[in-house]
DNA sequence: ATGAAAGCGCTAACAC
DNA sequence: GTGTTAGCGCTTTCAT
């Protein structure tokens, strides 16, 4: 007793079950499982010893000979921020429904950390891993056997040939594109991020390429920065000083939007009468503050997360996946596009 | 083989180390334990067995025995948004410094999912829970029996005996009070949530009672609200209105905070010259975004989550903690207080 | 339809 | 010092 920490109380086993119900344990592990054939009535009985006893049936000592846990791990290279929480909460809800338990690992991009958290967890025989990350920018491949299924969410892994799950941000910059042009807005101005930043420069492609097939070009060169609202002010004071007739702003994130729209209603222009502006991420919070509300394009984190956890889970069962597959954005119109005079 | 699935590919086991190392399988448990007399030699032997055979013990094998898994559940009824997110943060850093892994579950409020996750987890052994949420308003206990561990994070048990590790929403009142006090201001608002909100209630009277001890009153009642920015604007205008002198302004978040100061500066009210702002959170991303940055109170969030994660492990070693312990709060001083002019 | 026995991978107690 | 044995809780042949 003494020599027993608090949480090892004894369970409930199936012997004791199998006690109380007069059978044999085989008997109640069969009963319980549905495997083998029982007779209805012995059947209820197990069932009934089981519950009055609540019996739970110990997972761990199933997993050590059916050589699967029934649990992977997800490792997140950046403390969780605004960027893979969304990835994570998809990947937790498609894996807890299929009855997978998630270990949460912070590796706080320390590759040291990393390591420690792939190896205790391989001793835990998770099933898999799932990596994330903050940024759409590539990273070194987790150093595990090739058996062990992994799936890299946001941040790809650098072997093209791994399984990664990733957003489409050239898209996202047309499909901003396309809905300034559908807006009958020509003249079009850029603010982002930091040019190391793939995604800055993915998503500023896209929408040169969207302007393009409508003979219109930016009228100026894409303003690069860091994510933040000053900046987001700055880029907008230079813009304004070197274009005159402005109609419409495209950035790279909500944050950046939300600074651009301060400076323009200090500037005196109307959004979006005066100046379109549509932001990035769709982080609702950010772009149902701003004011006007931001136009946004959702690069569908969640949906990442979520597809992630399918091809793990299709990896796990013996089907992998490989290559790079990019999940699907999409607009939200909000009131800094969507001139109600014109409604 | 072709009944086998791709993940459980047949791993080294002590058997296999110890036909290498030519001794028998118990020693090498107590060789690569520390457990137990062996040799130096044979040690090395086995170790080197170990290794070259990237031997990697059985984590579930152990903990069927053992009666200890070395893992807790993580539980939070809130989708990891703001509030959850730091708390889980420094439970994750604490529990993995222990050896401890996590496992992490979105209840997403849901009562059902909730017991759900608890079953599984119980069923995996876990060896005790935390649970976490958005708010500082109590919820029912973890309906799990009393030998099993459970610390409630940031959002207390209902009953006062669980162990809860909190916020200390009056002390955060207080904080601002007493800076406000000290910087001479003695006109002071109040802009907060909804009255709902025990952290809102509790916030406000913490800044009433510091203010009370210089002999000052708030020059109006405390503006309950929404915790949006629009709020934090509404109500500057209605304080505005109603009280001519008014010389600082504690809000009961960040976000309220960037509301207000916006609504400041566009009312003529220079920040902190006329005004001074303080809000609660330090949202660093808010914070620091606003115009001109905030002061604010930092709850210690990430020390909500470390601290319960240290008295799990203390439940865990048999020694239970109960009742409900505060983490301290501490401002972080920024522009919106800190008038350079009088530096 | 049920029971007995063997075994998953590991460790602890006891021999030698 | 090291090997042998037994057993953690569960499942799965293989008898009966």
């Amino acid at each position: 007793m003494a020599r027993r920490v608090a949480s090892s109380a004894k369970r409930a086993t199936v012997r004791d079950v199998a006690a109380r119900a007069g059978v044999s344990p085989g008997t109640v592990s069969k009963a319980l499982n549905g495997t083998g054939q029982i007779s209805r009535e012995t059947r209820a009985r197990i069932v009934a010893a089981a519950e009055e006893i609540d019996f739970r049936p110990n997972a761990l000592a199933r997993s050590v000979f059916q050589r699967r846990s029934y649990t992977v791990g997800l490792i997140t290279t950046d403390s969780f921020e605004r960027f893979s929480v969304p990835v994570m909460l998809g990947a937790e809800d498609a894996l807890g429904a299929g009855r997978i338990s998630v270990f949460l690992c912070d590796s706080r991009d320390d590759p040291v950390r990393e390591k420690h958290y792939v190896d205790v967890l391989l001793g835990r025989r998770v099933d898999g891993f799932i990596v994330t990350g903050r940024s759409s920018n590539e990273r070194p491949p987790l150093d595990v056997s090739p058996d062990v299924p992994v799936v890299y969410a946001l941040t790809p892994s650098s072997n093209p040939a791994d399984c990664s799950i990733v957003v489409d941000d050239r898209a996202a910059g047309r499909v901003a594109g396309e809905h300034l042009i559908r807006l009958g807005r020509r003249r079009v101005g850029h603010v982002t991020g930091p040019t190391w930043f793939d995604a800055a420069r993915r998503r500023a492609s896209g929408l040169v390429e969207a302007l393009a097939s409508a003979n219109v070009q930016l009228v100026a060169d894409p303003l690069y920065g860091d994510w933040t609202e000053a900046w987001g002010r700055q880029a907008t004071h230079i813009l304004l000083r070197s274009v005159q007739d402005i109609d419409a702003i495209y950035c790279g994130s909500d944050v950046l939007a939300r600074g651009v729209a301060d400076s323009l209603r200090e500037l005196g222009r109307r959004v979006p009468e005066d100046v379109a502006l549509i932001g990035t991420d769709n982080w609702e919070f950010i772009a149902t503050g701003a004011r006007p509300p931001l136009t946004s394009v959702d690069l569908g984190l969640t949906a990442v997360g979520r597809l992630a956890a399918q091809r793990l889970l299709d990896a796990i069962e013996g089907h992998p996946h490989s290559g790079r597959e990019h999940v699907p954005c999409h607009l939200v119109v909000r009131g800094s596009t969507d001139d109600p005079s014109f409604g």
